[in-house]
DNA sequence: TCCTTCACTCTCCTTTGGGTGCCTATAGAA
DNA sequence: TTCTATAGGCACCCAAAGGAGAGTGAAGGA
C-alpha cells in the first residue's frame, strides 16, 4: 500500500496538485466529477471492461450483475458522455453496440484499483467492526 | 500509474485475491463495502480528517461544507459502525464529539487519493468530453 | 407464420436521500 | 434572568434513485 502512497504522491508532485487551497472553482468541478463518477456502477463498469477489453451491452451487464436495465443504459450514457468510455453501434438489425475504454477511463480504473484492494483486504475487518458497533450500541 | 497496478498485482499475489473467480460471498461482502463506503460525503469527511486530525462535530461540518446535521451525523454513524473513525465523547456539559480516523480509514483515504488525484488531473477533460457529447447529441 | 435476439425506451411503483424545523440539557456569558 | 453554544434525536416532507415489467422494430431461423 506504501508503493500507491508514493505513486499518488509522485503523481501531485509532477502535477503540482496540493490538496490545502485549491482554488474553490476547480474544487466545485472536482467534486462534482468524483460524485458523477464514484457510483457504485460505474465502478464495476469499469471493472468489466478492464478486464474482458470491448463488450456488448448485454455482456457487460451480465458481468455486473445485479443492474437493472435501465440503470445500465443510464450509467453507460454517463460514462460516454464523461469521456470514459465509448460507444460504437453497428448498424445491423440484431442490434449491436460495442462500448471500450477510452485512456482517461483506463487511467480512472487504474485509480480505483487501490480501493478496490483496500475493500477485498480489509473487508474482513470491517465485518468486525460492523458486529463490535452493534454488539456496543445494541444493548 | 504503472506503479499502483505493480502493486495491486502484488497484493492480488500475496493475498490470493483474484477478481475472476472470487467467492461469492466474498464478493458481494466487498461490493456492500464499497457500496457504503463510495459516497460522496464519506469522501468528503475522510478528506478532512486526513488533512486536519482529530475534529470535533461542527468542525467536520464546515470543513465539509453543504451538509446538513443530519446527513453528517448519518455519515459519522456509519462510519464509526465500519470502523473507519473512532467517536470520543467527553460527558461534559456542552457535549464535546472528537472524530478520529483510524488505520483502515487512513488507508481508505490513501486509496482514494489516487482517485482524487485523477479528477484534478483530467476534470478539464472530463468538461471536454461533455461539452463534445452535448455537441454530438444535441442535433 | 411465429418466435427469438438485441439494445434499448417507457411507464408505474417503491425506496432512499436529504432538507427543515423543533426538541434536549446545562455551563457560562451578557 | 435570558441567551448561546454543542451534538445530536425525532418527525415530517419532497425529490430523486432505482427496480419491475411491458413494448419496439426488423432480420433471420423453425
Amino acid at each position: 500500500m506504501g508503493a500507491i502512497r508514493a505513486a499518488v504522491a509522485a503523481m501531485q508532485e509532477r502535477g503540482g496538485l496540493q490538496h490545502p487551497e485549491v482554488p474553490p472553482e476547480v474544487d466545485a468541478l472536482v467534486r462534482d466529477v468524483i460524485g458523477q463518477i464514484a457510483d457504485k456502477w460505474t465502478m464495476l463498469i469499469l471493472e468489466a471492461l478492464e478486464e474482458h477489453g470491448t463488450l456488448r451491452f448485454t455482456q457487460v451487464g451480465r458481468l455486473v450483475g445485479g443492474i437493472s436495465q435501465k440503470m445500465l443504459t443510464k450509467t453507460l450514457r454517463q460514462m460516454e458522455c464523461d469521456g470514459l468510455i465509448t460507444r460504437k453501434v453497428h448498424p445491423v438489425i440484431p442490434p449491436h453496440v460495442e462500448y471500450t475504454m477510452t485512456e482517461i477511463g483506463g487511467e480512472l480504473t487504474a485509480a480505483f484499483c487501490g480501493v478496490w484492494v483496500w475493500a477485498e483486504t480489509y473487508h474482513a475487518q470491517v465485518e468486525a467492526a460492523r458486529r463490535a458497533f452493534k454488539a456496543r450500541e445494541g444493548r
